[in-house]
DNA sequence: ATAATAAGTTAGGCTTGTCTAATAAACATT
DNA sequence: AATGTTTATTAGACAAGCCTAACTTATTAT
């Protein structure tokens, strides 16, 4: 069943999965790969080869790139590797919000079943990694989303600030002025009917913000 | 500070520390670390090279393998990850004895000094991994040695079972007979100053054994 | 329909780490 | 001291990944 990958097999096979699945359009080409990659197309070109006849890549001949189901198998339980490891090293190991990514990278590699079992019971079965993302079961099924935008929070909930959207200067300029960072705590102490615009509590100070500045934070609710 | 070190220089040196200074001997030869490492004397010799120039290793042509002081250095801190990695599979993760090594052997590669210090703190700064070997602290100190064999333990004091000497088939069977394995909890109920054998508690049965037997396994004390 | 551009592929090299086979130095033994 | 054996080194190949540069196929625009 399990097939022996190389770092850098697994690498693409995670990359294209983000590219084609996770992010947008269901297709991605070896222009698109190698970027993400930071390495030459040709080098995306012949790895290609070799997960094609690995039968975990189906794509043709100067066709778009497709998984096959082994191989989105194959990039979704890195997928969980990974955010497991990210979420042990924050909850156990007082890694900040972006220092889990780097060292996950790393962590997501190691090969043992055992150990992927056993960190998820240790930590109590998680659904959502720290940056609000979902982390896949061992069968592969993600379950819902956690990750929110600051607009869906409701009136009197708290969250934390995971990310923000590929931002504007205009926009980040006015998100560090409010006081927000990562991991910022944020309640939403008032929704106004009127114009879709919030009070936020941050920290001591109360801030109003517009429905479209709200909806460009993204949130990991707490609970 | 810190050197960029590939995950098969990083084996090298390990494994060079092993022979040289943990072992026997503080002297190795390209045979014996190719017979270590599983690998041809000339990759071995290619290997030292590289480590030679990178101020790892001090041997000069055609003498026998020494390490640098910064390369002992890295290696105690391999030592060290690999170690503290052992425990952690073993306290928390519930790994059991014989299976933390090979997992650990690759989580030893991790490149993360935070990872190191923190999985140190959350492990309590432990002094000793699950087989007895000692954890060199972050300057590389080894503390004493918490490894001992089962002669050294004191009438009326607990120990468990960590390994036993590279042995006879003999040792082997009288080992399983007396129901000895990994793991298992001794009791030193009674030692006898006539002939210097031990009676001892293993689970629920009484056994007397002598010096020599008990010089044979090594155990972990119990605090 | 054809020319221009974009995207994908191939060819040929470099690096790291491996191997086997051949050679050179060091050590041992007489 | 001469010889034989053991140990260390070199030379030449191979595989995995990477690169650049050149080429082919597909797409888009006139």
């Amino acid at each position: 069943m399990d097939i022996e990958l190389s770092k850098n097999e697994e690498d693409y096979l995670k990359a294209l999965f983000h590219i084609t699945i996770e992010s947008n359009m269901g297709v991605a080409g070896t222009n698109q790969l190698a970027l993400n990659l930071g390495v030459s197309p040709a080098s995306v070109n012949g790895m290609i080869k070799k997960l094609r006849i690995k039968k975990l890549v189906k794509s043709e001949r100067y066709g778009k790139l497709e998984m096959t189901s082994q191989g989105k198998k194959v990039a979704i339980q890195l997928v969980r590797k990974h955010r497991l490891w990210e979420t042990f090293l924050y909850q156990h190991l007082n890694f900040s919000w972006d220092e889990v990514h780097e060292v996950a990278e790393q962590l997501e590699h190691i090969k043992s079943d055992k150990l992927i079992k056993q960190l998820n019971s240790f930590l109590g079965n998680p659904e959502s990694d720290p940056h609000g993302d979902p982390i896949p079961d061992e069968t592969g099924n993600f379950s819902k989303n956690s990750k929110k935008n600051l607009a869906q929070i409701e009136e009197g909930k708290s969250c934390t600030v995971v990310s923000v959207k590929d931002a504007s200067v205009a926009f980040l300029q006015m998100v560090s002025k409010l006081g927000i960072g990562l991991q910022t705590e944020i309640r939403v102490k008032k929704y106004h009917e009127f114009d879709a615009s919030r009070t936020l509590l941050i920290g001591e100070q109360e801030h109003q913000v517009s429905l479209k500045f709200a909806e460009n934070v993204f949130v990991k609710e707490l609970v």
